[in-house]
DNA sequence: ACCACTTATATAAGTGGTGATATAATTTTC
DNA sequence: GAAAATTATATCACCACTTATATAAGTGGT
């Protein structure tokens, strides 16, 4: 069943995902999967403004700003507004989010285990893989790559790569 | 910028499947990444149902009854009511649908060579690391595996593999 | 003191799916 | 021949983001 490059990354990330949101219920834990690039950023550095967690977790603001809003109906987060710049908003880790911790290391830790044995299970690690490759599109786009195969034509012995968009 | 694998996948589909959308604009076509699988199954059979157009391109139900509703909207397919079981949808290429096949197959022909050319910047390729692992998770879910770890103590010297979700 | 500009955050709409459930039509069972 | 089970499709709510845009609050120039 030949499908897209997109199809089976989006498949990929259902069986994870899946996986990784299951656990944390039978850990008896309010918490989504989407939480963990925030709230490890909190729990390294201890008050920090929407705008750099969006930077240290790696996400654009508008997903920090919908995720912060999700967690502080979890009572995950306190939110201040910052005294020197009514235009920043503070956020730490509530009580209740930081006596979380030591369960969700533990979810990580099994998590990171899981991956670390599908990883085993491949002739070529996945993580290194989509490491490398969000690399290699970085030095070189892939709608550039597409330009440049606009002149060429197809040729049906080389392909050992049918999958397309 | 360590982040989870999910992220990473997200980030990765973003890279891939905007530079496709963009590709299909810069030729002039209505066209979304999301009519592919569809478009696909059309040409190679003529007619068919809406749960037989999923099954042959891999994705659920629901999900080629909204996409089928967006190609309707771009006149690429007619859709009339099976004779034979009044439940069944027949769904076939329109005149205008048929008339963009040979761009499209130009579009995807560039495609799959940037996907080579990605493939070739790498130490492993991509679609196939993608296919391994979803391969893997199919003989063993995620799920099973974190549930496997949960016993074992955290390694503090084995992990080359700090994601988590 | 005011206008233009930049910065920080919020909101809206869209993307491409999924699973659960609803509705309608057909087939099976008694 | 009517009730029950099955099948085909549609609809809804959700997921975890994204881009584009709006609003609010600062800063700089005149």
């Amino acid at each position: 069943m030949k499908q897209g490059l997109g199809t089976q990354l989006r498949h990929l990330i259902d069986l994870l995902d899946g996986a990784v949101d299951a656990a944390y219920g039978e850990a008896g834990l309010d918490y989504r999967p989407r939480y963990t690039p925030v709230m490890r950023v909190l729990a390294a550095h201890g008050s920090l403004t929407v705008g750099r967690i969006a930077e240290l977790a790696g996400i654009t603001q508008p997903a920090v700003t919908q995720t912060l809003a999700l967690m502080k109906a979890d009572k995950l987060v306190s939110i201040t507004a910052s005294d020197s710049d009514a235009r920043q908003r503070l956020v730490r880790l509530s009580d209740h989010g930081v006596s979380l911790l030591g369960r969700l290391q533990e979810c990580w830790d099994r998590t990171r285990q899981a991956a670390d044995s599908l990883d085993a299970d491949l002739p070529y690690p996945l993580s290194q893989c989509l490491r490398e490759a969000i690399e290699a599109l970085h030095k070189r786009p892939f709608g550039d790559r597409i330009r440049a195969a606009r002149h060429s034509r197809p040729d049906a012995t080389s392909s050992p790569n049918p999958e397309s968009e």
